[in-house]
DNA sequence: GACCAGGCACATC
DNA sequence: GATGTGCATGGT
């Protein structure tokens, strides 16, 4: 296979910089990150526009609201009763161990913060990576089902490896660099939503992935 | 109408 | 330890 870090110049040149995480501040990320959990980014727009228009993107208000009404506001992101209680994990751990303060959270050690959020009921792996590299900025890779579907289909990985076993392969061969993290993330995102969907469509080709004009990905990436 | 989307926890065997 | 299931809305 290609280097990790020539799969990501070549990603990067054909789809140039994602420009992630699309939120406005970290603490918006830290919602975010909840909130796409198995759901469409656009659904999760709608509901941190909600959020933002009731003036509520701020720990404790959002901690404080009722769990009903915090439930209607996240509603068309979907499994919001869920998120609704995920959230006030969260936030309770925010505001309780760190004073609300995200700043002062994203000054633990990577390691013991990633230990800490996934003591949280509602955030797993993926989840706690997003929050620590895309709200934190520190360099932790985030593994994803299309970073899987991708790996495994070109035959890079094992179909079986699991996230922490995805995480090391990617942390293993590149330097630990917040800004490439992000970066490449953002980038297998678009490639696995372009052309490598959960179920594959096409005969053609056997990876079902192609690029805008038409050559298959595996043979680009060659 | 079926399928899919930037997971996670929990029940059951 | 592995496998299956619930959670839910909105776009294609």
């Amino acid at each position: 296979m290609p280097s990790l870090k020539e799969i990501y110049d070549r990603l990067y040149n054909a789809f140039g910089p994602q420009n992630w995480w699309p939120g406005e501040t970290p603490f918006e990320v830290l919602v975010g990150a909840i909130l796409v959990q198995n759901t469409a980014w656009a659904n999760v727009e709608k509901a941190i526009r909600n959020l933002r228009e009731e003036g509520l993107m701020c720990p404790k208000r959002l901690y404080r609201l009722k769990d009903a009404e915090l439930e209607e506001l996240i509603r068309p992101c979907g499994y919001y009763r869920i998120k609704a209680r995920r959230l006030k994990n969260v936030l309770r751990y925010l505001l309780k161990r760190h004073d609300g303060s995200l700043e002062q959270m994203f000054r633990l050690p990577i390691d013991q913060l990633r230990r800490e959020l996934l003591e949280i009921n509602g955030i797993g792996p993926e989840t706690a990576d997003s929050i620590i590299l895309y709200a934190g900025n520190l360099p932790t890779f985030v593994v994803d089902a299309y970073t899987h579907r991708i790996f495994s289909r070109h035959g890079w990985v094992d179909p079986e490896a699991d996230y922490h076993t995805l995480k090391e392969f990617f942390e293993s061969q590149l330097e630990p660099d917040a800004a490439l993290y992000n970066e490449y993330h953002a980038l297998l995102v678009r490639l696995g939503k372009d052309y490598c969907k959960k179920r594959p469509r096409c005969q053609a080709c056997p990876l079902e992935i192609y690029l805008p004009d038409g050559q298959p990905y595996d043979a680009w990436l060659e």
